[in-house]
DNA sequence: TGATTAAGTTAGTCAAGACTAACTTTAGCA
DNA sequence: TGCTAAAGTTAGTCTTGACTAACTTAATCA
């Protein structure tokens, strides 16, 4: 099992996130959300294809294996744990920590994750949150005494 | 002034890491550190050199523009503040944490930088590091109550 | 001072990942 | 049922960033 690049994985998560809701996903969705070419999605589906990722016929809709389902729901779990820390805890503005999460999430290790989870949950549980909002206010850059 | 891909990042930043203790920096040091063949390092310099962040003449020592020590000490700062985070709040071990700034410090945005500083700081300076102790505690995992 | 070795460059190749233009298939509707 | 528009694919190109092999320049020491 080979590692995927974080093209790859872009478009993995994208076609996990577009089958969500109806089981499979089609190629101009992909395109659109991921603002990449037709012929670029049709590449990577043909590659994921080939490393038992998704099931793709000609012409046809995109649905993931059960390899895929596993390995996109692993990169949009990473990607939505980012993405809560960078919002719940630096309090970064909506776009921005999507942003964010989308680039790092292709960078951290799963035991920085793994950590980075347990911290958010960690200054989530303090009593009444008054740990949080001074941690939050501090990371703001306004007080931090 | 266009942005710096991830590589010619990572090679300014050695060339950053290398020159400070004598001021100039040998492509073959560039070469080692990075793992990376010599012709690569030659490109990439030519690259630098194009973009105003090194002064390259042939086969001679590699240095930093004024330009190129800004853009350099702000990457490898960025690199140390993660390594740093990793270390001091996460608890990941040392070369662990090294890759992880690697290769995270070319996904965050100065934003999320900057904050996550700050929450460093304000993690550390709890008094008598009892938060920040109960904090990595539970970030390894143990307890978390 | 000249030969040898280390350092650096050039030239040529490759793979990944993107694009456009042009073609094919599918699907929906008149 | 057949035509048309949308969806998807193929073919061909480009850029980036890496590599090896072979060459050139610089530096060192006998």
């Amino acid at each position: 099992m080979k590692e995927l690049s974080p093209s790859l994985e872009d478009y993995l998560e994208a076609v996990y996130t577009l089958s969500r809701p109806e089981g499979f996903a089609r190629a101009s969705r992909v395109s659109a959300l991921l603002k990449v070419s037709k012929p670029s999605v049709s590449a990577a589906m043909r590659t994921l294809g080939a490393r038992g990722l998704v099931d793709q016929q000609r012409y046809a809709c995109i649905r993931l294996t059960p390899a895929g389902l596993k390995a996109g729901a692993e990169i949009a779990g990473r990607h939505s744990l980012l993405k809560d820390f960078f919002t719940a805890i630096l309090g970064l503005e909506e776009k921005k920590a999507e942003q964010d999460a989308c680039r790092a999430e292709h960078a951290l290790s799963r035991e920085a994750l793994l950590r980075l989870g347990r911290l958010s949950l960690f200054l989530k549980a303090r009593p009444r949150g008054a740990l949080l909002a001074a941690a939050r206010t501090c990371v703001r850059g306004r007080t931090c005494k």
